[in-house]
DNA sequence: GAGAAAAGACTTGTATCCATCTTAGATACA
DNA sequence: TGTATCTAAGATGGATACAAGTCTTTTCTC
């Protein structure tokens, strides 16, 4: 068992949390043009799980693939972060507007679940946690919808958000997530969808405007009309 | 020059055409486990091409790949074809509410173009022709709203949607939609938001129901609610 | 005949090899 | 000095070889 091919996880999945990683923590800087030849020398594997996880990364958004060239870690415009936020918001109040049209109870049970979720307290827990508990509210949030398509695309959201936000980081006010996360898990619990789309977009400003953005028109109507 | 070996497109690209299109067409019918080696041999190429391929049609959901077992032709549930049009709803009505929002004359502009659009008339389309025209109609509107990761998402959607309608043959009343599509333009030019949002669910709510899938509450509110 | 063990066919995962393409840098020339 | 060309290095795309896992079928034992 000491051969080095026995390891435990699959080489293309260490390929991949290694790039990922890599891509997060800035190892890896917009713009940057790496080879699989590259990470395979510093993983100590072949190209071939490399490639692979470079194909997961770049349909996952995070590299594009030039042919014959390399892969490029793909820039994050601040255009492009304001992007995922409106499309968190689109798919997070068609899950609120798909709870209102099955009915109050059913909002009420989902309101009354993300109050007791960690991320409207948020006390005990460190700036790790808080962000996995944040990602954690608002996927309870959209698979309450239960539309399994959606949720998907969420997540795939969550994923790019991941990339933008570790790229700037983000001076998190953890009063004023808790407190909006509170305040929609409230509007839920009393039935009012309108309340609570509202809340969520102003709590989605909050967090483009933490990583310095303007909202835009859509996320910040007061500002451009 | 004549060599076997020079091709016009990378293989990968003709594997993955390949099996995408065999997934629409039928050829590899629903819960089908197939190989690597198996259309790798059909295209008389190696399994690494094919292999990309697959990873490829894993990440727009067509596969899901089994370690050591082979590729599932996942099946599309009746559910999972609503939650398609649900998703696509949600989306194109984020689309308006965007248009909406920047103002009357953006909506209007947009109203205009898609009144001109072919998908509007339909006289002159053969039934491939107009599938096309259809999914340029609903890509224009998307994209109108300028927000590239909801028109990323929204292609995606539409992808998975072929592949469901060809399941399924669709018995496409033409009559209807280019009627609703006109509609839609219609309320758009008007700069009537919400009658545009009506008029789209309405026409969605026709494709599933031309599925021969009942819309549920989200899509239909007048049978669940 | 029934059940367990083993053999075989078939699958993917990974490494390695070769061909081709792209590009940066050296070199020749005006 | 500036430009064109040639050369070499490095990249990917694809083919092939081999290792290892999974299921099916056969065979052996009781």
């Amino acid at each position: 068992m000491s051969s080095a091919t026995a390891s435990e996880t699959p080489a293309a999945d260490r390929a991949y949390q290694h790039v990922k990683t890599g891509l997060l923590d800035g190892s890896f800087p917009d713009g940057e043009l790496l080879s699989e030849g590259e990470v395979a020398g510093a993983l100590q594997m072949s190209r071939t799980p490399v490639r692979e996880a470079f194909l997961r990364l770049q349909s996952e958004g995070f590299l594009k693939l030039y042919p014959k060239r390399g892969a490029l870690v793909v820039p994050v415009s601040a255009g492009e972060a304001r992007a995922v936020i409106e499309a968190r918001l689109a798919l997070e109040s068609f899950a609120i507007d798909k709870l209102a049209i099955e009915g109050g109870e059913a909002m009420a049970a989902v309101g009354r679940e993300l109050a007791a979720h960690p991320a409207c307290d948020g006390t005990d827990l460190t700036d790790a946690e808080m962000h996995v508990a944040d990602r954690a509210f608002h996927a309870t949030l959209v698979s309450a919808a239960g539309n399994p398509v959606v949720t998907d695309l969420y997540n795939t959201l969550r994923d790019k958000q991941m990339r933008i936000t570790s790229t700037a980081r983000t001076h998190s006010a953890r009063e004023r997530i808790t407190h909006q996360h509170a305040g929609l898990a409230e509007a839920l619990n009393a039935g009012e969808a309108e309340q609570a789309k509202k809340q969520l977009r102003e709590h989605l400003l909050g967090t483009v405007r933490a990583l310095g953005i303007a909202g835009g028109p859509y996320l910040d109507p007061a500002s451009g009309a």
